[in-house]
DNA sequence: ACTGAAAGAACTACATC
DNA sequence: GATGTAGTTCTTTCAGT
């Protein structure tokens, strides 16, 4: 478990992260090897743990997702039990894609995908705020999507 | 163009944010139909659009990028020029991965993914804080990652 | 739109170096 | 660690309903 990755494993990680369909085969043209070690690698990258899933990213727009909003939170309780409440409350909201807790002037940060503002709102009113100990809010709405990847640098490794 | 999703897209759509290298024959066998409709479908909705790319998620501690920031920046300058110049500068910086230009109190939201706080004071003193116009500058250095999914709900639509 | 069949390609394991 | 081979499975096309 405490391989470190070579040059090789990281151009992997690297395509993969940008196509991860690629057949095995391609990939070890690319890396001019034959199908068997790529292969290989995969799997161990796979087993170890540092590819956690291969999936489908979606056209949010196509797809009738128009509106994505962060929203900061701050918590009226502090305690360890709420925070960790809270936490469990928003994994349930499937609009919900993305929660970290931060530092800074708020205690959490959400990101959330769907429909439109009007969706927001039933969002805000039938989930959100039915939070208890629920203190400010802040809603930033995206007005121009920028970059949005999921890939990560691997060039400082 | 203008195909709407059936049952039956929505399906094979959400199986595949889940984990895209599923085969076309496992995906056929638990929508009960032959391969054949099943491979044509997600041609369909690769094409049109619906599918914008298959990735792999690498683990972030694994590969040690243990360090997710958001940071709230506020321009000086709010022409329209400005604003482009902002995304244009922000999508060559390899440590950020997503980058909006929202509504309130800042007018970009960032969130960027690198080794730990050091990588971080190195990122604002070498590449952002280098941006012309650049006004208040706010981060929110995850302490703990709830959700985290590139997964949309479709269940709305 | 779907089924079924069939050719070609890829996967995966294994023997070998 | 890598290569090459070979059996198995999947992909992809096409005729038919």
């Amino acid at each position: 478990m405490k391989t470190r990755l070579d040059k090789i494993d990281l151009k992997i990680l690297e395509i993969l992260q940008n196509d991860c369909r690629i057949t095995t085969k391609k990939l070890a043209e690319r890396l001019n090897l034959s199908p068997t070690p790529v292969f290989e690698r995969i799997k161990k990258l796979e087993k170890e743990g540092y590819i956690d899933k291969y999936v489908a990213l979606l056209n949010e727009r196509k797809i009738g997702l128009k509106q994505t909003i962060f929203i900061g939170v701050k918590l009226k309780g502090h305690t360890r039990s709420y925070l960790q409440k809270f936490l469990n409350q928003v994994n349930d909201f499937k609009e919900v894609t993305e929660c970290y807790q931060v530092s800074g002037n708020f205690d959490f940060l959400l990101k959330i995908v769907l429909a439109d503002i009007d969706a927001y709102e039933i969002f805000v009113q039938t989930k959100l705020s039915l939070i208890s100990e629920l203190g400010n809010v802040h809603s930033y709405i995206a007005i121009k999507k920028g970059k949005c990847t999921t890939k990560l640098d691997l060039s400082s490794l």
